[in-house]
Parts: structure tokens; C-alpha cells; sequence
DNA sequence: TTCTTCACGCTTTTT
DNA sequence: GCGTGAAGAA
């Protein structure tokens, strides 16, 4: 690096021309990059060139040698978009960048000041950091021990409220009292307390306690803060809008220093307030920073006109949003297309049948995505995907490192590092099974909380006496002189790959799971492969563990496969496709039931953040789709169109309905929305979501009264809501997964049904008949 | 201790 | 409809 001359110097070199850097950029684009001193908001919205506009401010701050790459603070959310910011960062700043040492997410960067700083927050600076799992394990433990029934109060749900005070940084004695007393009668904030002192004896934090820490660090140790206020000139802070409380308080107390604080976001793709985030401080940002410039970036560089006038007109909506008019110089293009359909199966088979039409078209199946709500609505697409043989790619499953088996290792590896590592011994002792159990683990784990020692140390005491017989010693006995071979192995250098797959054989591990002939068990071996041979990357046990800490990631990213991407309307995050389907949009399922009942109007416009979010991942061509009956979990549920799906513009939206179901958005001569009543008669009256029909609309009034039964005759009404009951014409019993119409004839696996308003006969070929 | 059976409940996801 | 998790049976 250092026989290299710093780009800086070479731009100094030029002095008149232009910094080649800020070629292209807009006016208002030049301004939040160039407009570098004192707290600034660049209220981006959807393509309008937020990550160009941070990455290139970051550039301008070093190459115009305002700061060394290692005095700029660059915070993001995940560590994915911290490698994104790397890269393009270091594309604009040359091998400079490589100083860029505080470029991290929240929890990164705050572990690292911890590290340095941990026996004044009394933490030894080895200290671990549990994940999601061994919260809620801990969790349980504690609730156990305090004799609470962990049926009524489950630690899931109370890890859930510990996250939920730490998003806000409150600890035990700032929790209100009213609050606390939710969780098992009034026991709540001492369960907070013995967790966190539990934690301080494991030598080990939580996610939110690396923020608070270090919040509480920068509080108390003046000096501390000092030292860090003089180092980070420059402060830039990605996605603001999904800031929590936590994080904006640690913000804050850094940006008390030079007050050269940027942040980027939009208020209107807030989506993430269900895990902590305050849209409030990006609404407040210039009351919280004195002196603030707000630039707004408008002008989208991605859609087209008329998904840009969808998204907006869904926005528009929402109350409380700092509002922005977005632009394009593009042309108007095809408009959002809209559809009605039957089911899931005809809405995955529709999907599919423009996929295949994409890419006779010429176009790449890669730049063509499928965006649901929730992932169990993947299913449907896949099965189709599979059917058709459309290779896809599901973004987003289950994470690498949250596998069992991945994380039963991991635990091994745990253990070898620290053999106190009490979670670690828990999870493992009896994986694969050795004969300890239960009761075994209780004992020990009594003595260990009244001796104040860990379970390794009690363990080894315990196998001196004759405390536990049987099976039980034998498989602690052989556990024991296992881990403690394993770690003079690793102590007398054996390489950590090495002993890896040591471990996991001598174990028993992989026995264990080739004995399991089930086609899960081998992907299972496959993952403890690449588990293996990912640690090879490390140059240590030590540093591999400390990296899966906090990077819950293996950074494959194969990417050059052709293939259509499904994932959620969350991950599509920052990502755009010119082509993007929307499939579910059905009131109760997008916005999400759950959504609106638990937040109501709050938990509805962040719904509708996300119909913002879905419909301007699109570039070219948008197709939004709902259907009037789905299966949710298993069952059949006869579903609305979405509100949403009222609130889009006419004007811009081409739509049509297979099902007679609509709303006031011009669906020609079918009737719309729905009535409270049993026949078709009373529909008459168009109704949309906002009329009285609507929303008078209660759970019980959808019911529909059973079908006639016609013994042996092919006419029947099937008005019944489908998937509620069956019904039997002779012998067969026929359980009805369509809307509701007029069955005609019944012929084999056949079925005509007539529907009135629509007036069309429709034959349906996937009728299920109940067993 | 481990195997079997039943009940339950079930968004979104990062660190 | 399916996977988890806890209570009862061998």
C-alpha cells in the first residue's frame, strides 16, 4: 500500500478538472454529496441513487483529504449492504479504501469498541456473543428455575420482550413498571435482571446488549467518548428509517463530536418498525440534529411512469411521512397489470405461463422475480417453477448458520475454545445420544448454579462420585475424555479443519446421520462439508468462531445462474428486476391479518410501505395479481382482493378478473366486491373496499350455508365457503376449492360450474374429492 | 432414557 | 398440512 500513490494526491494533481467522481450526478445528488459539513438528511426515495449518493459522498470526503478512510464512521444494518458499500466504496476511492476500518453494521462496529473497552462495561474482552437460539434457551432456563410454567409464558415470547426493551435501550430499572408486569404476573423485570446477570456470568452479551454497552460505555466514561468523538470526522448512516431507539441514542452520543453527520433514508419503505424501528426518527431528524439540511432525492432513475404513479398513489395514504414526489424522465411503458384468478394453483400456473413467455421473448429468467408476503406463499410458485422446470432460486431460507446440525458443531467448536461455555454443553452432552438425559442434565445443572461454576467444571467433579450411575456416567465419561482429547489435539496444533472433522466423526455426528436414511439427513452431511471447508478460509478456530458471531452468513453468492428469484417483499429490499410479479394480494394476507390486528393503523401503513416497496422493485413491467380462494395452511379459505388493490391509480393500471370477483377498479360487466349475503342477487351494488358492504363485513358473515344435496342429479348450488364442508352426490364426497356458482355437471375429475353475474361456464379440472 | 402420540399454532428478519 | 414440543408408554 504504500508504495502507491494515494488517489487523493492525484486528484489534488488536477486541480481544475472536475473530480471525475461526480460525473452524472444530478443537482440535488451533487448536493448531498458535496454538502459535507454539519448534520445533513438525504431523504432518498425508491432508485433514485441513495447507495451512489452515500458511496460517492464517501469518496468525496476522502479524496479530497478531509478525513483518512480510518476517521470516517460508515454504519450500515446488514452486513450484506456493508460489503456492498466496501466494494463500491473502494471502486471509487482506489486502494485507499482498504483504511476503511470502521465500514460495518451497528453490531459490528460496536463490537469492536467493546472489545477494546470490555472490563469497563464488566465484560472480560473475550467475551461471547449468543445468538437468537441461545437467548431463548437462556430464557427458558430462567423461567423454569423461577418455577413459572413455561406453557403460559413462553421464552420465546419473553426473549422477545427483552429484544423489544433493548431496541428501546431500556435496561431492568428503566423498564416501566406497567409494562413488566405483563409477563407472568409482575415477575417480568426480575426475570430481565437474573437474565442479565446470567449473561455477565457466562461472559457473554446479546445482540441489543452490544448497543447498549456501548451506549452505556460512551455515557459513563467520558473520555472514552472523547477518544471516538476524535476519530470519526465524518458520520454516515445507511437505511435511518429502520433505526430503534438504541441505535439512534448511540448515534447520537457520536455525532455530539464533529456533528458531521449524514443519514440516508426513506421514511416510505420503513418496513422493519415490527423489530424496533422508529419511523419516528427519521420524521424528527431535524429537531434531533441541530441545524440540519435536508436534501431530497426525487428524481427515480429505475421505473417506468406508470409503476411510478402506482407506487405513489398506494403511498400517498399513509399519514405522518415527510412526503416526497418522485420523477422520471422515462417513458410511461405498458401500465401495472392487475389480475383476478381463481387459487394459488391458477395464480403460480398464470406466473409461470409469463415466465416461459419472458423468456421466449428473449428476455433472461434472472431478471424476473416473484415477491410474496410471507414465505409459506413460495410453496405454490416452486411446485409450479419445478412442474414447468423454470430453474428458480428461493432467496432468503433458512439461514447456513441457524441449521442444527450447524449449530451442534458449532457447539462442539465452543466448546474446545472455552470449555465453560454452558450453552455450548447443553446443547451437545447428548447429541448424538449418549444416555444423558433430562434428568442427568438437571442434576448438574443444579449443582452448577449453586456452586456458581460452569457445567464442565461440575461435570468433572460429579463423574469423581457416584451422583450418576449407568448409562448416564458412561456417556458424560466418554463425552468428557472426547473434548478433552479434542482440545490437546487443538492445542498441540492440530489445524482446525482438521479437528473439525475430527470431532464430528469421533462424536459420533456422522454416524449418527448417516444411520438416518431420510433424505434430509444427507443434506445435513452436505452442510457439515461446507461447514468444513469454510473454515478453511479462517486462519483459526478463534477467528472462525469470532467471525460466525456476528456474520450469521456464509457469503456465497454464486449469482451467474440464470434463474428466477422468489423471495419476500422484505428481502426485495434495495433490489429491482425489470420484471416483478405480485402475487397474494388478498385482504388478511397482504396486509397481513396479523399486521393490522396486532398494530392496527401503525401496522397498516407499513403494509402499505410495502406495496411501495414491492411495486418500485419493478423497472419495466409490474403484475400484480389476488384470488378468490387460497389455501392457508392447508386449508381453504375463500379471500378478498387487498385494499390495496382499490387504492391503485385507474389511470395507470390495466386489469381483469377470471373470477368475477373486483373492486371499483373497472372489472367491465362482473360484479364487484363482495356482499354480506347469500346470493348473488344483492351484489348488484358495486362496492369497494370503502363502501358499507365492505365494511360491515365480519368474520361470521362470510360463512355460507352448506350446499344442497342432490343425490345422483348433476345440479347443485355451490355457494358453500370451500374448504368448510364437503358435500356428497351419491356415494362421492366432493370437498369444493373454487368460488361460488352453479355446479353444472359433474363428470370424472370434471367440473362445470355456471356463474351467474359473470355469466360464463367455466369448466374446472382440479376439484379435490375427500377421501 | 428413549420412543410414540397428540395438541397446537402458524408474518416479515437482522444482528 | 406440517413441524415442534411436551406428556405419556415401553
Amino acid at each position: 500500500m504504500s508504495d502507491q500513490i494515494p488517489l487523493s494526491q492525484l486528484a489534488m494533481a488536477r486541480p481544475n478538472a472536475a473530480p471525475d467522481y461526480l460525473d452524472g450526478l444530478n443537482p440535488e445528488q451533487k448536493s448531498a454529496v458535496e454538502s459535507v459539513d454539519g448534520p445533513l438528511l438525504v431523504l432518498a426515495g425508491a432508485g433514485t441513487g441513495k447507495t451512489r449518493v452515500l458511496t460517492t459522498r464517501l469518496a468525496h470526503i476522502i479524496r479530497t483529504g478531509r478525513a483518512k478512510p480510518w476517521n470516517t464512521l460508515c454504519v450500515t444494518f446488514t452486513n450484506k449492504a456493508a460489503r456492498e458499500m466496501r466494494e463500491r466504496a473502494m471502486n471509487l476511492i482506489g486502494p485507499e479504501g482498504e483504511g476503511l476500518r470502521w465500514l460495518g453494521t451497528f453490531h459490528s462496529i460496536s463490537a469492536q469498541i467493546l472489545r477494546r473497552h470490555a472490563e469497563l462495561v464488566g465484560l472480560k474482552s473475550t467475551f461471547t456473543i449468543i445468538d437468537t437460539d441461545d437467548q431463548i434457551r437462556l430464557c427458558k432456563q430462567i423461567i423454569e428455575a423461577e418455577g413459572i410454567d413455561p406453557k403460559r409464558w413462553t421464552p420465546r415470547y419473553f426473549a422477545g420482550l427483552i429484544d423489544g426493551w433493548k431496541n428501546r435501550a431500556l435496561m431492568p430499572d428503566k423498564v416501566p413498571a406497567d409494562e413488566a408486569y405483563q409477563f407472568a404476573d409482575g415477575k417480568g423485570i426480575d426475570l430481565y435482571k437474573t437474565y442479565q446477570s446470567r449473561l455477565s456470568v457466562l461472559n457473554a452479551c446479546d445482540f441489543g446488549d452490544l448497543l447498549l454497552l456501548t451506549i452505556r460505555l460512551f455515557q459513563d466514561h467520558p473520555d472514552v467518548l472523547k477518544e471516538y468523538h476524535d476519530r470519526f470526522r465524518y458520520i454516515l448512516v445507511d437505511e435511518y428509517q429502520d433505526t430503534n431507539i438504541a441505535q439512534y441514542l448511540w448515534l447520537r452520543l457520536l455525532a455530539r463530536g464533529t456533528g458531521n453527520i449524514c443519514c440516508v433514508g426513506d421514511d416510505d419503505q420503513s418496513i422493519y418498525g415490527w423489530r424496533g424501528a422508529e419511523v419516528t426518527n427519521i420524521l424528527k431528524f431535524e429537531q434531533d440534529f441541530e441545524g440540519a439540511n435536508v436534501v431530497r432525492l426525487e428524481r427515480n432513475y429505475r421505473s417506468t411512469g406508470h409503476i411510478l404513479a402506482a407506487a405513489s398513489h398506494i403511498i400517498k395514504e399513509n399519514r405522518g411521512r415527510l412526503g416526497k414526489t418522485l420523477w422520471t424522465e422515462g417513458e410511461q411503458s405498458e401500465k401495472v397489470r392487475l389480475r383476478g384468478l381463481w387459487d394459488g394453483e391458477a395464480e403460480a400456473r398464470q406466473i409461470g405461463d409469463d415466465i416461459e413467455q419472458w423468456q421466449r421473448d428473449g428476455n433472461k429468467l434472472a431478471d424476473c422475480a416473484v415477491l410474496v408476503r410471507a414465505s409459506w406463499q413460495m410453496r405454490a410458485f416452486e411446485e409450479r417453477f419445478i412442474m414447468l422446470g423454470i430453474p428458480y432460486k428461493v432467496i432468503g431460507g433458512p439461514r447456513f448458520f441457524e441449521r442444527a446440525e450447524i449449530r451442534d458443531a458449532m457447539a462442539y467448536f465452543r466448546l474446545i475454545r472455552s470449555e465453560d461455555d454452558d450453552l455450548a454443553f447443553e446443547r451437545v452432552v447428548n447429541q448424538p445420544k449418549r444416555g444423558v438425559g433430562a434428568t442427568t442434565l438437571q442434576k448438574l445443572q443444579q449443582i452448577a448454579r449453586d456452586d456458581g461454576r460452569s457445567l464442565t467444571t461440575i461435570c468433572r467433579m460429579v463423574l469423581q462420585t457416584d451422583e450418576v450411575k449407568g448409562p448416564a456416567k458412561r456417556g458424560l465419561t466418554s463425552f468428557m475424555n472426547h473434548l478433552d482429547m479434542w482440545r490437546d489435539k487443538h492445542h498441540a496444533g492440530l489445524s482446525h479443519t482438521e479437528l473439525a472433522q475430527q470431532i464430528l466423526d469421533e462424536s459420533g455426528y456422522t454416524d449418527m446421520l448417516r444411520a438416518d436414511r431420510s433424505p434430509q439427513a444427507a443434506t445435513r452431511l452436505d452442510n457439515l462439508k461446507e461447514l468444513v471447508s469454510a473454515m478453511g478460509q479462517f486462519d483459526s478456530l478463534a477467528a472462525f468462531l469470532e467471525h460466525v458471531q456476528l456474520v450469521m452468513d456464509v457469503s456465497s453468492e454464486s449469482g451467474s445462474d440464470d434463474e428466477v428469484q422468489i423471495l419476500t417483499l422484505h428481502g426485495a429490499k434495495g433490489l429491482e428486476w425489470p420484471l416483478v410479479f405480485l402475487p397474494g394480494w388478498e385482504e388478511e394476507v397482504f396486509p397481513s391479518k396479523r399486521s393490522v390486528d396486532e398494530n392496527g393503523n401503525k401496522g397498516l401503513e407499513e403494509e402499505r410501505r410495502l406495496a411501495y416497496v414491492g411495486i418500485t422493485r419493478a423497472r419495466e413491467r409490474c403484475m400484480i395479481s389476488f384470488v378468490a380462494n387460497r389455501q392457508i395452511y392447508g386449508r381453504w379459505q375463500s379471500v378478498l382482493p387487498s385494499r390495496f388493490v382499490d387504492e391503485l391509480p385507474p389511470d395507470h393500471v390495466e386489469a381483469v378478473s377470471e373470477t368475477g370477483y373486483g373492486t371499483r377498479q373497472g372489472f367491465g360487466e362482473t360484479y364487484s366486491g363482495y356482499s354480506t349475503s347469500d346470493s348473488f342477487e344483492d351484489l348488484g351494488e358495486r362496492s369497494s373496499y370503502n363502501s358499507p358492504g365492505w365494511q360491515r363485513l365480519k368474520k361470521t358473515d362470510r360463512k355460507r350455508t352448506a350446499p344442497p344435496v342432490i343425490d345422483g342429479k348433476a345440479e347443485l348450488i355451490a355457494s358453500s365457503s370451500p374448504g368448510k364442508s364437503d358435500f356428497s352426490i351419491g356415494q362421492r364426497v366432493f370437498h369444493i376449492k373454487f368460488g361460488y356458482g352453479r355446479v353444472e355437471v359433474i363428470e370424472g375429475a370434471k367440473l362445470t360450474v355456471e356463474f351467474e353475474k359473470a355469466g360464463t361456464k367455466k369448466v374446472i379440472g382440479t376439484f379435490l374429492e375427500a377421501a
